[in-house]
DNA sequence: TCAAAAGTGTTTCCCTTACACCCATGA
DNA sequence: TCATGGGTGTAAGGGAAACACTTTTGA
C-alpha cells in the first residue's frame, strides 16, 4: 500500500506529508508494578512531548501511526488503537514549534508548514517493555520510559492526550483483551493481577481475578516458575492468540 | 471560540479550510419502528453520500461536527460523538469528486482543494426524528431519511462508515446512556424498547427490560398516555438529565 | 517449623432470567 | 366479556464477592 520515498519532515514545505494532520502516539508499557509512558525530549529546548509523526501522502494513516511507534521502539508487533481526534483550536501554539524548530538550525520562516495548525489523531500502543528498545531521532535528546505519575511537563494538549489515552485503556481493560500486550511473553498471574490494579487504580481480590482470567479461556499455563522467595512457586502463563498485532477487535 | 467569517467550499484553493480533513456524520434517527440514516443526493449525478463537511481554519473540530449537523436537520442540541477516523489511502477516489463538483458548474482544475486525499473524521449523531427538519444545502438535490436497509449505493467508503457507526451505538448502548437521544420529550416504555431492539437487531424481555431501565434511576414517568388500542393506556417517561447537548461523557 | 505467596474450594449474595399474574381499555 | 398491551410480583439460575483452607518453597 504504501511506497516508499522517504520525504523529510524538516522540509519548509512538508513536501510528501498530509498537511495539518499529525499522529502523536501515547505508548504504553509496565515495569516494576508501574505504568510507563515514552516521552521525546526536543534537543536543546527542554520540551518534553509525545512522540509523534506526519503521514505521508500516500500512506495509510493507521499503517503511519504503526511506523511511529516502530521508529521509537523497535518493535512490530504492537497493539495499537485509535482512541480520539484532538482538534480544538486552543491547542494551535506556533511559539513552542518555533522553539523546537529553531533549536534544530535557523529559525524557521513564518510560513514553515510546522508552524501552521495541526489536529491531531491519538493513538495508544500497548507493548512489551522488556522488548522495547527506546530509540530517539535526530533531533531528540532522548527517548525515554516516564512514570505516569512523575512524567515533566509536555508541550501543547499532549497530558490531556495522556489522561484521556489512560482513561480509554481503563474502560478498555473490561470488555477487551488487550491487558496481555503490555506483559512479556511468559509472566505469572500475580504480575498479571499487578498490572490490571495498577491500570485500574484499585485492588483486587485475587481468587476472583485468577477465576475470572482463566474462564476467558486465552491462558494456557506453561510451566514452573522457579522464585528466590519463600512460597510456592507460581506458575507461568502465556497469552493463546494468533491475532496478534493490529488490532481490529471491536 | 469560532470567529465566523464563512469560507466557502467550492473555492479551487479551499481558502478558509484546513485541508485534507474532512468530516463525515451518520445522523441517526428512529421512526415507524425503523431505525434511519440522513443522506444527501448530490445534483444532477445520481450519487448518494453521508452529510458532511469542512473545518474553517480557526474552528474547533467537534464545533464543525455540531455544525454540519445543524445545518442538515436544524437541530441545536444533539448527541454527537466521534467514533473513528477513516484514513486509508485507498479511500482517495477523485474521480467521482470531479463528477459532482462538475455538476455544479464547469468542470475543476485538477489541483481543486477538493480533488487531493482527504482525511475523514466519522462522527454519529443521534437525534429526534420529529424534530429535525431534512434541510439540503443548494448543490443537493435531496436531504433525506432512508432506512439502515434500504440505502442507496453510497460514494467512497460512506457505507464502510455507516456500517462502524452502528456497530459503535450498539456497543456504547449498554454501557453509555444513549439511547433517549433519539426519541422524542416523552416516550413509552415500549417505544425505548421497540428502538433498543431495533438497534441491536433482537428481541428483548418485557418486564427485564422495565427494570433496568427504571434502575438507571434517569427516567421520569409523567402522566398517563391515552391510546387509540384496546389495551391498558401505558405512562409516558422522560429522560432527566441536565448535561443534554454535545456530550463529554467517557 | 514458620512465614509468605500461590492455588483451589465453598458459601453467600445479588442481579438477571423466565414466567406468572393482575390491570386497564376499546372493540 | 374478551383480546391486547402494560405493569409488577416471584421463583430459579448463574456469576461475583468474601472467606477459608491447603500447598509449596526458602529462610
Amino acid at each position: 500500500m504504501t511506497k516508499i520515498n522517504s520525504p523529510r519532515e524538516t522540509d519548509e514545505k512538508g513536501e510528501g506529508f498530509l498537511k495539518s494532520i499529525a499522529i502523536d502516539a501515547v505508548i504504553f508499557g509496565f515495569h516494576n508494578n508501574q505504568l510507563k509512558v515514552l516521552l521525546i525530549e526536543y534537543k536543546r529546548t527542554g520540551l518534553f512531548a509525545l512522540p509523534g509523526g506526519f503521514i505521508k501522502d500516500d500512506e495509510d494513516v493507521n499503517s503511519a501511526a504503526t511506523r511511529v511507534v516502530n521508529d521509537r521502539t523497535g518493535l512490530d508487533d504492537i497493539f495499537l488503537e485509535q482512541f480520539y481526534v484532538f482538534g480544538d483550536y486552543s491547542r494551535y501554539n506556533p511559539a513552542q514549534f518555533k522553539i523546537i524548530i529553531s533549536a534544530g538550525g535557523a529559525a524557521p520562516p513564518d510560513d514553515h508548514w510546522l508552524l501552521k495548525r495541526f489536529i491531531s489523531i491519538g493513538y495508544y500502543a500497548l507493548v512489551d517493555f522488556t522488548r522495547a528498545k527506546p530509540t530517539p531521532a535526530a533531533i531528540f535528546d532522548s527517548c525515554d520510559w516516564y512514570d505516569l505519575g512523575s512524567m515533566p511537563t509536555l508541550i501543547q494538549d499532549h497530558s490531556l492526550i495522556v489522561d484521556k489515552a489512560l482513561n480509554t485503556l481503563r474502560a478498555n481493560l473490561d470488555h477487551k483483551v488487550i491487558g496481555f500486550n503490555l506483559l512479556p511473553g511468559e509472566f505469572t498471574m500475580g504480575d498479571l493481577q499487578k498490572l490490571y490494579e495498577t491500570i485500574l487504580g484499585k485492588k483486587l481480590l485475587r481468587p476472583a481475578f485468577q477465576r475470572k482470567m482463566l474462564a476467558l479461556g486465552i491462558l494456557e499455563r506453561v510451566a514452573k516458575k522457579w522464585t528466590g522467595g519463600a512460597h510456592k512457586a507460581p506458575y507461568l502463563y502465556k497469552f493463546i492468540n494468533e491475532t496478534i498485532g493490529f488490532s481490529s477487535k471491536q
